[in-house]
This record gives structure tokens, sequence and C-alpha cells, in this order.
DNA sequence: CCCCGATATTAGCCTTGACTAATCCTCAAG
DNA sequence: CTTGAGGATTAGTCAAGGCTAATATCGGGG
């Protein structure tokens, strides 16, 4: 026995190029997801994975050592890795199968969108291509998920949009709310009582960046609140004027 | 800090109560469920867990052991072994998963009900219990999966049926389809081509046990078959007048 | 009553993906 | 330069679930 990659067990491992399917394992999948969000500008640090991924730095060493064995990701200056083309082809796959579960746990079961992450983070590993195609149907190919991102196409594009994080805008903007970061359900659930929703309007009453305060108008109502995660709220201006 | 993974092994059994939520691995679960299946009568055997399962027979074995430990199964007679009740209940539990999942994939998603036992098969230990319940809103209650197989309700308990397979019937009865087994993908596709679908009508033509030669009529069509899984087909007599 | 063949079990390994403790780098500040 | 505090890595374990090879056991035929 030579290396031993990929068709232990019973397999039938008949990859070779790349683009064949390879079944990545769930942690797999999970870790380059992670890397196609914090590896965005620069190569992500092992502690910054260790973090979003509720693992130790040091299975986060060892994983991603496994990965660039595999050609997923490439290693750079102190550990800190980012996706190869391969890589990010995988990773694309996954945030597409996430965000179209979550599209219809909303749209066709009714959850709640507050609700709907943790359900897709574990279904997008088990839906076969079949399934996910049909619900992809079911739905008439949806382009965005119930938190406003945008879902990659087949073949792994994605619009990129320009947006701002609520706390760049400076006092006296008006934007519409275009995503909310999914992680964090307690604050989506309070997000989402506040009014700040996908699609909603708002006004930047007050941005103090010192003592940390903003004040918005959404929706009418006043919202007062620290910056603390208020980058999860993904923007776009509107009415360019000054006030 | 608690993680999330894992957790599992570490120490002392600290279950004790039989009714919490202890979340059984995916493979316990289908040790489980094949011993629903194979332990109706009496205590399946090692090998007959084995064959089913696609594992070996120490394997099978060891799995044992440790589901009689934790109460979920009883050994008998060299190995063989039955569900005690908690674990009749849980393996109830995932029919009841796996069939609601079957009958979602095709009549909402419009798979083809000779595909979906696989898919089925791997979902009804990922879904949560909020999406099962909402899958099972959606398609109002379903009693039945797309296989006529009846679905246990939310306590477990199924309808059971007086059932015969296809061939025990003399020649001349007349019978409607009530079940097609699942797991065999190319023979449920044969049968339906052949109209043996849930509901069809049928008459035995001619049923020569010796040389293992059937001659069935459906749906206007006639079929003739080695008896080889047509134990698979359950049908239901009616017509109860000789021919 | 003994022996053989089918069954089951034991022993020993393997892989995956985590973890902790101990150690090793790096780099920026003094 | 030197040094120390954060990273990052190495070393050693663990648990789950598999597997194969070797061994034990049961039960029926001679
Ligand atoms: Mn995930
Ligand atoms: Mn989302
Ligand atoms: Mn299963
Ligand atoms: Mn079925």
């Amino acid at each position: 026995m030579m290396r031993t990659r990929t068709m232990s067990g019973g397999g039938a491992g008949r990859e070779s190029g790349s683009t064949a399917g390879l079944a990545l394992s769930r942690s797999r999948q999970d870790y380059l997801k992670a890397l196609l969000q914090l590896a965005d500008r620069s190569p992500a640090p092992v502690t910054a994975l260790a973090r979003h991924l509720g693992v130790s730095a040091p299975s986060v060493t060892h994983m991603l050592a496994r990965l660039a064995d595999e050609r997923l990701v490439s290693l750079h200056h102190r550990g800190a890795a980012r996706l190869t083309p391969e890589g990010s082809r995988q990773a694309l796959r996954i945030v597409r199968r996430h965000r179209i579960l979550e599209t219809f746990l909303v749209r066709a079961l009714g959850l709640d969108w507050s609700d709907v992450h943790e359900d897709a983070e574990v279904l997008e590993h088990h839906v076969s291509e079949r399934v996910l195609d049909a619900l992809d149907r079911f739905m008439k190919h949806p382009t965005e998920d119930p938190h406003g991102h945008p879902i990659p196409d087949a073949r792994g594009r994605v619009a990129r949009r320009a947006l701002a994080p609520i706390g760049e805008l400076p006092a006296g903007a008006r934007a519409v709310v275009r995503e909310i970061r999914d992680r964090d359900r307690a604050r989506m659930t309070r997000w989402k009582q506040a009014g700040l929703v996908p699609g909603a309007q708002l006004v930047i009453r007050a941005a103090n960046r010192d003592d940390d305060v903003y004040e918005i108008e959404v929706a009418g109502r006043r919202l007062v609140t620290g910056s603390e995660g208020l980058d999860g709220v993904l923007v776009q201006r509107v009415g360019r004027r000054a006030t």
C-alpha cells in the first residue's frame, strides 16, 4: 500500500484529476468554508480558524497540513492558510448548498430565518446532488438566501456587491440593509425585532466612534447600539445628498 | 468551555435515565433499525445483521455489546440480539424520519420513488426535530411512504396490517399491491416498469413453487418471474371467490 | 461420544479528527 | 541586540467504528 489517500474503507476512489467527486469529509468542508470567509484578503491565521470553527489550534495546524497535502489550501507565513483554486471551488459549492438549504427552510417550510442557520450547517454536508438540485428547482433557482447573502451559481460564481458594514457609515447617511450575518442567533433575533432585516431602510442619526455609540433610525424606530457585531449588517448607501 | 463537537466519550455513562436526549450516532441508529426488521419474531443472529448492514461480523459483535450496555438491545443465545423497549422506541423514531423524508422527496420534490431510499438513509440521521416536524406539517401528516410503508406516528405507533408476500398467494388469487420493499433499487425499477406499484391490482395466473416460476397479471400486462426477491412485494388479497 | 463446519468472539490494527501539555518561533519593543 | 508574549507546532492520547486473522464454541451427523 502506498499513499492511502481518499479511498480508505471499501470505496471506489477513482478520481484522479481535480474535478472529480472526491467526497470531502464534513470537517474538511467546514474548514474550507471558514477559509473562504476568513482568508478573503490575506491568509487566515491558525488562531482565527480555531476560533471560528470552535476547535483547538493544534487541530487546525494538523488539518491544514492535510488540506495542503491535498492541494486544497496553500500555507503561508506563520502557518496562515488560504484556499487554492480547487479549494475555493469546493468551498463555494458548500456555501451554495448552505444557502439553498436556508432558503428552502424559510420559504417552503416556513421556519424563522433567525433559526435556520444551524440546520443548514449540518445538512449542507449530507444532501445529495440530486436532492439539492431538486430543492433549487422547487424554489425556482433563488439568488439570495433569507439573510440576503447571494447564492453562488452551480459553477461557483457569486455576484459581488459593493456593500459596507453599517458601522462605517457617517452620520446622516441613508442606506438599505442588504445582508445580515447569520452565525449569531441571539444577535439576529434582536436585530430582527429592531427592524434590522434585509430590505429595511435606515438613516444613521449619530455615529460616535470614540464612545462606540451609534444611533440608527430603522423603519420609523430609533435604535441605539454599540458597534459590537454591527459589522454583521451590510448595507447599501442610497440618497447620496449630505445632511 | 463546552465544545459542541465530540463530547461523547470521556467517562462514565452519565445517562442513567431512559428518556433523555442521548443523540445516538448514525451507526447506532442504523443497527437499531436493522434489528427492528430482522429481529421481528426471534432474536437476529450476528451474521444476519452483518449482511444487512454491510459490515463484518466482529464489528457487529462489538457494537451489539455497546448497545446492550446502553440498554438498547438484549443479547440472547449465540450472540443474537433483539431490541429492548427503549431500543424499539429509538428504532421507530428513525423509521418515522426515514419515511417522512422519502415521502417529502417524492411528493414535494418530485423525485422518483425508486430513487429516494438512499437519500433518506442518510438524511434520517441529520435532520433536526424542528425540520422533521416542518416537513411532516408541510405534507399534512402523511401516513404512508411512497413504497406503501406505514409511517409511525410521533409516539412510535404503527398501523399493523395483515399483508402477505406475493409468493405466498395461490394461483387464481386476486390482490392489491400494498408495499414494495425499498432497499433494492434495481429490482424496484424493474417492478415499477412492470406495473408492480403500490395500489396496483393483480391476479396470480400461475404459481409453480417447484420450478420457482410465477405468472402474474398486473394492470393488464402479464409478468413471468422467479420468486427471487418477490417477497419484497406485500399484497392484500381481495375478491375471495375461487377461480 | 466425537468431530467438523458454521458461527461467534477475541486480539490487534487502522483512520479520522479532536484534545492537552510542552515546546518552539517570531517579531516588536526596549 | 535581547527578550518576552503571543502565535504555532510537536508529542502523546482518546473515542468511535471499522477491518483481518486467529481462536473459541455450538450443535448435528456419523
Ligand atoms: Mn457545516
Ligand atoms: Mn445565510
Ligand atoms: Mn441510515
Ligand atoms: Mn420506504
